[in-house]
DNA sequence: GCAATTCTTGCAACCGTGTGCAAGATTTCA
DNA sequence: TGAAATCTTGCACACGGTTGCAAGAATTGC
């Protein structure tokens, strides 16, 4: 079923048809109402293929996620994610390519893949940044794309970003901590995690300084693992009981931290309180419920695609582009692993 | 850069560049040799659009999850099967597009646009079954498609399927159940949920009649969430603390049910004991450690993304298709909530 | 009522790649 | 050495849709 037959069953030039269709305004009222019913009793539909030859338009975008998503147990965010770019994708009929990346910082592979080939109108990159060159080959491309969940590594505003600012979310935590008398806190450092980590122990500190508090950060190399914060809990040379706060990295590692404490006897939060990251769905289930920062990935998510989206229509239209970054504020859930006053006495 | 460009740059013909990059027989091999250097070093890549016009093949095959897939908690699932297809994918250069269903059901409206449109090569299905209209549309396209992780409904095997026999899981379950001296065991009915989880059901009952033990098994409706199996655990009226062990439709579901046993006072497994189902990466992690039935999820989506490409394969090459069920062993992982022999009095 | 204008439609070229067919070049064989 | 067989290459059309241009049809204005 091609425009073709469409044609010659209402007995008009396959033009004429292409232009019913995409509702030109150079066709008469009726016939664009006669060809669109004997389309839509045909079942018609575009071939994308051939669309995407003769516009640049195919109608699917890519979604590039980190090649270590699983280790950095972004599972839930994704999830969110998936979910809520498909309300975006499902209203304008837009396809979605989930692409991986070699390298969390390059993803070049992948790109010059799927933008050579033709296959997509843009890019989601869930990437703090990539090389110069690749950046060039999009740009010669003429090819969209928007910045998604990872903060920007500088200071530059050249591009579209959609990201969480974790310095207020570090903040937020650290302001929680001071006025609950908490001084002695442990953070933690992950050699392999995107810059947005030093972000959130960054805002930590400012949190304190604001709460007119002194803190005394303890610094700890460790991973996002579950596996991590139970090893490191439960290690009595790391002496991670002896604080009055620990800010973990992620949920995940958080729990694990929580556990391998009261694995040792340790009581959280009375003599110990935890801070999670993420709001992932468990957070609110394990017992006891964990304190965290909600990331609003469902924003994220539907913001990044609505400004994809957008660039793409910008772009078509001949209006010249403009970058953006979208900052969202993340939120901190107060829970029973770092309650809301004086938890240490709990 | 088209092949227009690399033959202009050779000084040969499109039809001669396009038999090099397909590696024809029919071209020399001094030519052939040239012009794949020549296109390699002008970083050629094939317009996909094109090729899917000309030839049948675009080299994108879709995934169509259920629209409820939050719902039944296979984040996990969908995370390992995203993953592991993708090793699969990146052997033969093929992407992924990731569709969904309104009905997880049907998938319909999904499956008839990506197809009409010719942005596929096949589809892999994650649900039991579609409707017959949908299968006639495919049949009539011609376009090829197998069944993920879904149990087959009935006896029907006129299409390919990657499933895990849950009829298994339930027995292990109703095996170790029984050995260890558990008689009065409770399982539950979720509405909404696909058969396979009846399956689980009857498994268990035989896997008890196999170990010559009598069961007393009471069955309880539930949905597949953390919350319902809380509620339930801590409701008095229900009573499931009266049982000896239960049985949970999921591993969040069985981690309601731990949660919610011990926030009255009952110990797990010494008074109950509970199995999950799956054997996500938090069934190892929580406290007490949950024993569940692992899914194999890896070798389900590695198999099913290679069944796939074969029936494509085979298509091309005009190999009658002869469609294939391919069941998996899932197993039983022995943890704390429910140890190997006696924990009953532990 | 006729010319000028506006509507409506079809022709034809194009997007980038694949392939049947034919023709020229080369090799094989007697 | 000449004919037959085989290699190698290019032409031209096909895939399905879009779009500039021109021409015919309908409408407008005087």
């Amino acid at each position: 079923m091609t425009i073709k037959d469409i044609a010659s069953r209402a007995n008009v030039s396959v033009s004429t048809v292409s232009r019913c269709l995409n509702d030109s305004p150079l066709v008469a009222r009726e016939t664009k109402q006669r060809i669109v019913d004997i389309a839509r009793d045909a079942d018609f539909q575009f071939n994308a293929n051939a669309r995407g030859l003769s516009k640049s338009q195919v109608g699917t975008i890519a979604i590039i996620l980190p090649d270590d998503y699983d280790k950095f147990n972004v599972y839930f965010y994704h999830s969110a994610l998936h979910n809520h770019l498909r309300r975006s994708l499902e209203r304008e009929d837009v396809d979605l390519i989930v692409g991986f990346s070699r390298n969390r910082f390059s993803h070049v592979d992948n790109i010059r893949k799927l933008v050579g080939s033709k296959k997509v109108d843009g890019l989601i990159l869930v990437t703090p940044g990539i090389p110069r060159d690749t950046e060039r080959f999009l740009k010669s491309e003429n090819m969209p794309y928007v910045f998604s969940h990872y903060p920007p590594p500088s200071a530059r505003s050249d591009v579209d970003r959609v990201y969480v600012d974790h310095h207020k979310g570090g903040m937020s935590v650290g302001e929680l901590m001071a006025n609950n008398g908490y001084r002695r806190v442990i953070g933690f450092h992950d050699r392999g995690a995107p810059p947005e980590f030093e972000q959130r122990l960054e805002g930590l500190k400012i949190g304190f300084s604001m709460a007119d508090h002194e803190l005394e950060l303890r610094e700890v190399e460790a991973t996002s693992s579950f596996e991590s914060g139970f090893e490191l809990a439960t290690d009595p040379v790391r002496g991670l009981h002896e604080a009055d706060a620990i800010f973990g990295l992620n949920d995940l590692m958080a729990m694990g931290v929580v556990y391998g404490l009261q694995s040792r006897g340790v009581r959280v939060p009375a003599d110990v309180a935890v801070v999670g990251y993420d709001d992932t769905p468990l957070a609110g289930m394990i017992v006891p419920r964990l304190t965290t920062v909600r990331q609003p990935s469902e924003e994220i998510a539907f913001l990044t695609c609505e400004r994809l989206l957008e660039v793409i229509r910008d772009r078509q239209r001949g209006v010249p582009h403009v970058p953006r970054h979208i900052a969202l504020q993340p939120q901190l859930i107060i829970r029973e692993t770092c309650p809301a006053q004086g938890g240490a006495g709990g």
